[in-house]
DNA sequence: TGGATATCGAAACGTACAGTATCGTAATCT
DNA sequence: AGATTACGATACTGTACGTTTCGATATCCA
């Protein structure tokens, strides 16, 4: 009844253990992180059989990737100026790392990724998609004239972000939203006296 | 006779056993990744039985964590300018990149240490160690007026190899050496118009 | 020299979990 | 009503972890 029947007969899957699997995903990525996330542990919190997630997602990786997706990006900002475009995107995205389990799932993705050429596969558009937002703001400051036309705004956007991906990857300290400011004025500005 | 005979009785610790599982680690990690990489395996291809390993590593994080402290780091380069040092230090690093399991390696050990507390312990102040050809070079800048006296090295740091960082675990395409260039001018010039 | 001790490689073991298959039941389509 | 498909539950196979035990071996100390 609720479904777009155009599918073939029989019972249809139910939306409501889909979504059980994946809140149930991302509670349990929070609680022990992805390494010792099992799918019995998944299937047990959701309520659901075993055969059920795998009817769905071929393994636990592409299921991870997906209960991510549901994860908050970055939230587009257009203040006018490429300076306050960034500091209340990237101030609002450290507030998510704070409350979301992105901070460890997000390595846990990278280092799948990289010997795992189908994951990378999944991924690789999801993590563009969650990007584009600074980018339009990278690309409506070059319209406006505040950065040069030629500039490389792929690396642009790795500068920015990068301080914070080290932090996230290699310190593991929290990180502070009072960071932005600095960081953001650094990047712009660059390290070397005027 | 090669021990130092200060321990107690009974036959010592074999240093080659010990030298062969890190090189077995190594050369396992470079072919197989971190996550299908097995302690049988190591055991099998160093020619030590799993006991051996067991006996000084807890478990399978701590062995990597060491073996990983033996590949190469920064190497120290003093140009006279910031910008020669960094352009220096940044490329020869990542030419081990693509020699080494370097890529591979360094994602899956921020992830885990995520989750686990023991081993960011064990972690980070090699993380620091490696850096530290980086902060130096930062710091002579510093002394000799090229950046501003008051400025944040860390962030400073984390500003120049963010875009690598970002490359590395999202991206996973190969980082060429000939970013450099782009990559230090930008983050020390900055990337808003002058 | 000889006993005590700790390591060695090898192998067996218990546990945990991935992923598959099968059960009887429930929901939907024709 | 009958066919079809998903459901949760459960049993199963295979793999690998981490532990333990084994007889053999290397070193220390008296």
């Amino acid at each position: 009844m609720n479904k777009a029947s155009g599918g073939s007969a029989g019972r249809p899957r139910s939306e409501e253990a889909h979504q059980a699997i994946l809140d149930a995903t991302l509670a349990l990525l929070a609680e022990v992180g992805f390494s010792s996330l099992t799918v019995e542990g998944v299937a047990a919190r959701a309520g659901v059989g075993k055969a059920t997630i795998y009817r769905r997602w071929p393994s636990k990786v592409p299921l991870v990737v997906e209960a991510f997706g549901g994860l908050p990006a970055f939230e587009e900002a257009d203040t006018g100026s490429l300076v306050g475009d960034l500091k209340a995107m990237l101030r609002a995205y450290l507030e998510l790392f704070n409350e979301t389990p992105l901070a460890t799932v997000l390595p846990a993705l990278a280092s799948e990724r990289a010997h795992d050429p189908a994951l990378a596969a999944l991924f690789n558009p999801v993590l563009r998609q969650r990007r584009s937002p600074l980018m339009n703001a990278l690309e409506r400051a070059r319209a406006r004239g505040e950065i040069p036309p030629d500039t490389d705004l792929e690396l642009a956007a790795d500068l920015i972000v990068g301080p914070i991906a080290v932090r996230l990857f290699f310190t593991g300290r929290r990180i502070q939203p009072k960071l932005v400011d600095p960081l953001v004025e650094m990047a712009l500005g660059g390290i070397q006296k005027r």
